[in-house]
DNA sequence: TTAAATGCAAAGGGTTTGCACCGGA
DNA sequence: TCCGGTGCAAACCCTTTGCATTTAA
């Protein structure tokens, strides 16, 4: 099971760089900070963008390089999902899916019980085992129908 | 509602065009004919990969613009993530999800029963309406599970 | 005829890579 | 000291845009 890692921490970060004979430095140090501060999920930009508002010297390929380095070690895991798209997601503590609305582009996440019910109807009727980290749902919220239905 | 466009058919594209002012050209036509054949999604690269092996000539703008235009028609929608990376959907025909195999990459249809449980969850918890046709869900299929457990 | 559509080429944004220098351990 | 990391710049991929030309209606 590579997903998940719940014993790893953020204060633990240099430590476990070190066990695998990586190197702690500012700039890891400040890429670590951001993510820390994420709930979810973000894009490479998003996080090169935060790490340059506090460290205008930092550079995209050094961020980018970090979060592979990351990955490997099991800090973020980096889903290209069923909708293409490129998300870094940080240590996520339980499986979630996403929601995103057509209309608007707002995200959502899913946590495990709400995909439950489908999730269960799928293992006993085809012994089909969903993997939920990767499970996106698109359709509407509940605003964009509102506004739709008043046009 | 635009999602679905129940009236909207393939064959009437060109007439739909035309009484919009816009005109039917051979790139067109060759754009419709590779959108009707996918399921799902596709991102814009991927239409124009497919649209030049079938016509070389054919241009990265005249996909995308193409695109623009059958979304304002309704063929089409698409969606933006923040990293600018775009996705279309195209209108589903009919209301089918679809199950891939993380393993062994075989795909299989999920009828609306076996989706209406998480339907009916995210409608009734979050006035959320799920676009089943562009449900796509990834996991592992029980030949698959089995095959890992001998190993 | 005439406005829409195309092709081309160049520009833009996000991400990756090669290379020389820097700096943790 | 040594090798991993960093910055820089250039390269890449996908997508958009301006402009002259073509073409559907």
């Amino acid at each position: 099971m590579s997903v998940g890692h719940p014993e790893l921490r953020w204060d633990d970060a240099r430590d476990v760089l070190h066990e695998r004979g990586l190197r702690w430095t500012p700039q890891r140090r400040l890429i670590l900070e951001v993510l820390a501060a994420t709930e979810g999920h973000v894009t490479g930009s998003e996080v090169v963008e935060q790490c340059r508002t506090k460290d205008s010297e930092i550079t995209p390929s050094t961020v980018y390089r970090t979060l592979d380095v990351l990955e490997d070690v099991g800090y973020v895991h980096h889903s290209h999902g069923a909708d293409g798209r490129e998300e870094y997601h940080v240590m996520p503590k339980d499986e979630h899916g996403h929601l995103r609305c057509l209309d608007c582009g707002g995200g959502w996440e899913i946590p495990p019980d709400e995909a439950e019910a489908l999730v269960a109807a799928l293992r006993v009727g085809r012994g089909f085992s969903v993997d939920v980290g990767h499970l996106t749902i698109v359709g509407r919220c509940a605003h964009c129908q509102e506004s739709a239905i008043e046009r």
